[in-house]
DNA sequence: TGAAATGTTGGGGCG
DNA sequence: ACGCCCCAACATTTC
């Protein structure tokens, strides 16, 4: 009979360096079998969506082959976690199991009855902190309850001990006598049938390595000017680090350490407003990720109860035209295509699409949730309801009801050469700048130039936003009075 | 992490 | 030189 081991249970936590259960399990010093279970059809949100999953795919790839630099090497299972870590702990002889924490409802339920369970057998079960840098329940007002505000949230978080130091990766990982069974990765079957992986594959590389190389090339390239240089769709301006916090190859932790010992090398002064701007980002996701732990019902329903009755409109040819970029408002369609291509859309984008759908067209916010979700290499539950719901207006620190964003000012403001435009809806390319937003209004003569017949080539605006916002006006301001 | 409507101001053209 | 108008620029209010 083989030696004693520790099972690490791998989730949204695919690397190595900075992940507290891993190290922890590594100075116990028996052998460690690192597990990923893929739990296929699970409720709703319980798995990754279809741009979720193509990302997994390369991301247990990267992870299995960073194991086995280090001695080790990844058993992937798949199957109800409880009956798979049972299984497996038997098989290796796991007198301990080890995992950094989730905070879905579904999965701390889940995770909370594996605990039980193992502590019951007697087991050594540990959960550590892997992916926020302050816990949900450390943060909390006066009156002892949740924040619903963000800036109090997080001056709260910031009066709390600044972020540690990341743990380095473990030098070797021990390696049990005999390896437990485990299914080669392709039989998870994560990877589109159909080719339409094609422009994710051109736009990342999932895996720790690329999660370094794009934290590098911001700090180099974009730090500096971040305040502006985020809102810029058409720009590099932003770290593009959201999918590989998804799934963890890299921590927020060790984000911010590097932001900050960035710019303490740098001319501290020049960076100090950007490096807290872009740091102010990382409270936002934790702020959604202490939301959705005190507020487990948001992803499904208005954290705002009076938006329960709110008179959504059922509309699946419109909500079709919004998800495929033919909406006829050029900077909501590049949003949607540079989505549907590259599984990522840049914030600002995501902020104008999103009040369109929910506000210029009344489709419920869940509905454009779910789109997020099958569509979004970086789909997180927490980040994605906080969004939805902020926009909608029914979350926290809602946007205000009044709050619409008007699809051509956006563009003119946030794409002034209208260059994302001309690279997500080519059929415009060559509409001059002063029409790019707002093909409608172009002369003939213009249009003819540029080789576009609206109706045909690129479709008449949906609906007449002018229009829209008054009726949106309307519907939101019932809701306020008290009824 | 708006936009539009409305109000105010001040410079320049012009009688 | 003066007052008047126009209007852009900016500020404030309202949705």
């Amino acid at each position: 009979m083989s030696p004693p081991s520790t099972l690490v249970w791998f989730r949204n936590d695919l690397r190595l360096a900075d992940n507290p259960a891993l190290w922890e399990a590594v100075e116990r010093g028996a052998p460690v079998v690192p597990v990923f279970i893929m739990q296929e059809a699970g409720e709703k949100y319980g798995s990754p969506g279809g741009a979720g999953r193509w990302w997994l795919h390369y991301s247990l790839h990267s992870l299995d082959a960073d194991l086995r630099r280090a001695g080790s090497r990844l058993i992937v299972r798949t199957g109800d976690p409880l009956s798979v870590l049972r299984q497996v702990a038997e098989e290796c002889h796991a007198e301990a199991v080890f995992w950094n924490r989730r905070y879905e409802p579904a999965a701390v339920a889940c995770d909370a009855e594996v605990k039980a369970e193992f502590r019951a057998r007697g087991l050594t079960i540990e959960s550590f902190n892997g992916s926020l840098l302050y816990e949900p329940w450390q943060v909390l007002n006066q009156e002892e309850k949740p924040y619903r505000v963000f800036t109090p949230f997080w001056k709260a978080c910031l009066a709390l001990r600044e972020p540690g130091s990341p743990l380095p990766e473990p030098a070797h990982i021990p390696a049990p006598e005999i390896w437990p069974v485990s299914l080669p990765i392709e039989q998870l079957h994560l990877e589109p049938k159909i080719g339409w992986a094609q422009g994710l594959r051109a736009a990342w590389t999932p895996g720790s390595e690329g999660a370094g190389g794009n934290l590098g090339v911001f700090l180099d390239e974009a730090l500096e000017g971040y305040e502006t240089g985020r809102d810029r769709p058409d720009r590099q301006g932003t770290s593009r680090l959201s999918p590989y916090l998804r799934f963890g190859e890299i921590s927020p932790r060790q984000v911010w350490r590097a932001v900050r010992e960035f710019s303490k090398n740098e001319a501290r002064t020049r960076l100090a407003g950007s490096a807290q701007a872009f740091l102010r980002q990382l409270g936002w996701r934790e702020f959604a990720y202490y939301l959705l732990f005190h507020f487990p019902y948001t992803p499904d329903q208005p954290l705002d109860g009076n938006f329960a009755a709110f008179p959504w409109r059922e509309d699946r040819e419109a909500l079709t035209a919004w998800q495929k970029g033919r909406t006829g408002y050029p900077y909501i369609d590049a949003g949607m295509r540079e989505l549907w291509h590259t599984g990522w859309m840049h914030n600002r984008a995501r902020m104008g699409v999103a009040s369109f759908l929910v506000k210029d067209l009344l489709i419920p916010w869940q509905a454009g949730a779910a789109w997020f979700w099958d569509t979004l290499v970086d789909a997180d539950l927490a980040n994605n309801t906080l969004g939805w719901q902020w926009t909608a207006g029914c979350g926290a620190d809602a946007a205000p009801y009044f709050r619409v964003f008007n699809p051509v000012s956006q563009g003119e403001k946030f794409d002034p050469e209208g260059r994302y435009v001309r690279a997500w809806v080519p059929e415009l390319a060559n509409l001059p700048g002063r029409w790019i937003h707002k093909p409608w209004e172009a002369p003939e003569r213009e249009l003819k130039k540029a080789g576009v017949e609206l109706g045909k080539d690129y479709p008449y605006p949906m609906v007449d936003h002018a229009a829209a916002r008054l009726r949106a006006l309307e519907l939101y301001q019932n809701l306020k009075k008290p009824s």
